[in-house]
DNA sequence: TTGACTCCCTTCAATTATTGAAGCTACCAT
DNA sequence: ATGGTAGCTTCAATAATTGAAGGGAGTCAA
């Protein structure tokens, strides 16, 4: 299978990565947490080449995870803003800094990002929860379930019926 | 700048995405959320072609991801395990299931993944919440301030200094 | 003890994606 | 009119990925 086809299933994840899942899109999206709005401040921030800049814009604004605003008409400028749907990548942000912080730099670095809650200063934080008992979860807590259909969908790998 | 180096910056985002941001790499990691351990288990349930998928592998072994374990000597055959440091990235994955629910499929689905408390076997979600006064955070409420290191590193790259 | 089968990959040629340098248009400042 | 900046686009070279095929090392059944 091509990567193209890899949101053709039931499964949020594979979803999700369909949209964002490429290399430098994730690097994208965090300039455009951090207040970046133009193309070169994207660009050299990033590292990546104009022209892959330019492709992942374009694919980013046609899922509507971005959307261009007119900025000044004459000449036509353009500034890219996370729309309400790319708000909403927020905690998968968030997860990889804590999971970076943690695991690929040394813990005791001085922090290069502080998140805090504009109403009260203090630092914001990312937690997996029970909705019943509300207690904190870890991986060994959860169990998974699938669905009736994606489950049929992962059967039909196992045993093509072609 | 090549995306090799991605990871030769002080951001953590940019850190963690060094070790799971190319393509595939998440897909292979829901697998093994869901409780795939082998090769071929993980090839057919990802899609992706067994030479990619070996040389994804051997990288994450070598980040310390995934660890092979030995399941039986002869013939040799190891299975695939998430370290420590990979179920570290629980929050990750739970933040694309929720993002790929929420906006890439349609919300009234059959959800494909149900995720339960072991314990009380109620189901799990991820929040963003302030360690001040516990408020549920969505990017609109936070502010974000840079570490001098990585502030300076960033200043770097607009006046280059070469 | 042959043949069929499974598991777990590896190899290779063909196709795609990505890079890095250069170029282009439109405007602004001097 | 000359130089500079913003915001890209183009293009040839390089690197990553695919899909088909193969291969070794065992197990099982006849």
């Amino acid at each position: 299978m091509a990567w193209s086809n890899v949101g053709d299933t039931l499964c949020p994840i594979a979803g999700a990565l369909a949209v964002v899942g490429e290399r430098w899109t994730i690097l994208v999206l965090r300039e455009l947490f951090l207040g970046g709005r133009r193309f070169d401040d994207l660009q050299i921030q990033t590292g990546m080449s104009p022209h892959l800049l330019s492709v992942r814009l374009k694919s980013l604004e046609q899922e509507g995870v971005i959307a261009r605003k007119l900025y000044s008409e004459r000449p036509a400028r353009y500034e890219y803003r996370l729309t309400e749907k790319g708000l909403g990548l927020y905690p998968v942000l968030l997860g990889l800094k804590t999971w970076g912080e943690r695991w690929v730099h040394n813990i005791d670095d001085e922090p290069a990002l502080i998140i805090r809650h504009k109403a009260c200063g203090h630092e914001v934080s990312l937690s997996v929860s029970c909705d019943g008992c509300s207690q904190p979860i870890g991986a060994r807590d959860a169990a998974v379930t699938m669905g009736s259909g994606y489950a049929a969908e992962r059967e039909g790998r196992r045993s093509p019926t072609d």
